[in-house]
DNA sequence: ACAATTTGACCTAA
DNA sequence: TTAGGTCAAATTGT
């Protein structure tokens, strides 16, 4: 993996800082490095079978009771009941509104589930969907102690090819007054399946570069994520200032090669928390192939987003542009007044 | 018509 | 017994 910066030498400490972070955000790797939630099955990672969902070997006939043709089951609301894809529904708030005694429960049952199902990687983000990936939701839970229900998905080549990922979406409590809301994403299993979707093998195309004010998170329509996605395999993304402190980051970041897959894993330090949260700020998208009319502008603006943001990942920030591109991380500064801009090089 | 989502029922580990 | 994960019919969207 290589990372090519060209730009001003100036900030360029503080610059190539946060790029080494993105790396790792974004590095592609063959022997995929998770970062087990379940730290004591550190072999886990992902051996041949990854345990078969558990579920199909309920035998298929079991005795599940089903439900009786007829019984209509009435949407609950038509408002903001449709979940994007990689979201989840507002629930009703808070069964259980003083989860302070549940939190280490959640945990445990957390890392009970984790360590039944196998090598587990988690990411806090605030653009669930960004993992390109395609995901089908099967299920969705409230779960204890927690505000918002957690939303199962399985890769949508489950079936065809028996893949066996899947992940859960849930939204974090203590996201209330912020900017945007942040989602738990654990990744279960490991990606068997090969892309046959043109768009999902897709080689990066970069449509537009943005440069944009740093501290701000410029949105070209102001909506926040993680509703801003796009489906053609592009996006755009600004930037917000940078973490005050780079947490030297012990998380790890994984992927598939073939799709550069971010499957960053963190472990619980604020630190690593702040700063994959900085990413998630970061990636707080607006869209690159923008529409020509401002009619198709306004209507993107509506539209909340449903598919899946896959990479290649084309980045615009403070006045850097960043492109990533298979297993090549290009990042370009663009020169504001420096006619020649400085060049590195990070090799992965 | 087909695909995707919703959601109550069911299963299972702790 | 319970919480979390999964199933699958019904519903909704395209």
């Amino acid at each position: 993996m290589t990372l090519l910066v060209v730009g001003p030498q100036q900030g360029d400490d503080e610059l190539q800082a946060q790029l080494r972070d993105l790396m790792l955000f974004f590095m592609p790797s063959p022997t995929t490095t998770k970062v087990d939630d379940d730290q004591s099955s550190s072999g886990g990672g992902t051996e041949g079978g990854q345990q078969p969902p558990a579920s199909s070997s309920s035998s298929c006939c079991d005795g599940r009771r089903r439900r009786p043709r007829g019984s209509k089951r009435g949407r609950p609301q038509d408002d903001d009941s449709k979940s994007y894809n990689g979201g989840e529904q507002h629930l009703e708030p808070p069964r259980h509104k003083s989860c302070k005694t549940s939190c280490s429960r959640k945990q445990q049952n957390k890392q009970r589930r984790q360590k039944m199902s196998g090598g587990t990687s988690s990411l806090v983000t605030s653009v669930p969907d960004f993992d390109g990936y395609q995901w089908r939701k099967y299920g969705q839970k409230q779960i204890e102690g927690a505000i918002y229900a957690r939303s199962y998905y399985r890769c949508t080549r489950s079936a065809e090819q028996g893949c066996p990922a899947k992940r859960t979406v849930q939204r974090n409590d203590d996201d209330g007054g912020a900017a945007a809301p942040k989602y738990t994403v654990v990744y279960m299993g490991e990606h068997t399946c090969t892309p046959n979707d043109d768009s999902m093998e897709a080689p990066p195309i970069i449509l537009e570069t943005t440069t944009v004010v740093p501290a701000v998170i410029k949105s070209t329509n102001n909506r926040r994520t993680p509703q801003d996605h796009h489906h053609d395999g592009t996006i755009t993304v600004t930037s917000v200032a940078a973490p005050t402190s780079s947490s030297g980051g012990s998380y790890c970041s994984s992927s598939t090669s073939t799709n550069n897959t971010v499957t960053a894993g963190i472990d619980d330090s604020p630190a690593i928390s702040d700063d994959i949260t900085y990413w998630s700020r970061l990636f707080g998208v607006h869209d690159s192939w923008a529409p020509a009319t401002a009619a198709a502008l306004q209507e993107m603006e509506e539209d909340y987003f449903t598919g899946p943001i896959r990479s290649p990942v084309h980045i615009a920030a403070a006045d850097a542009c960043w492109t990533i591109e298979d297993h090549h991380l290009l990042l370009q500064q663009l020169a504001s007044n420096d006619q020649h801009p400085t060049v590195s090089h990070f090799s992965f």
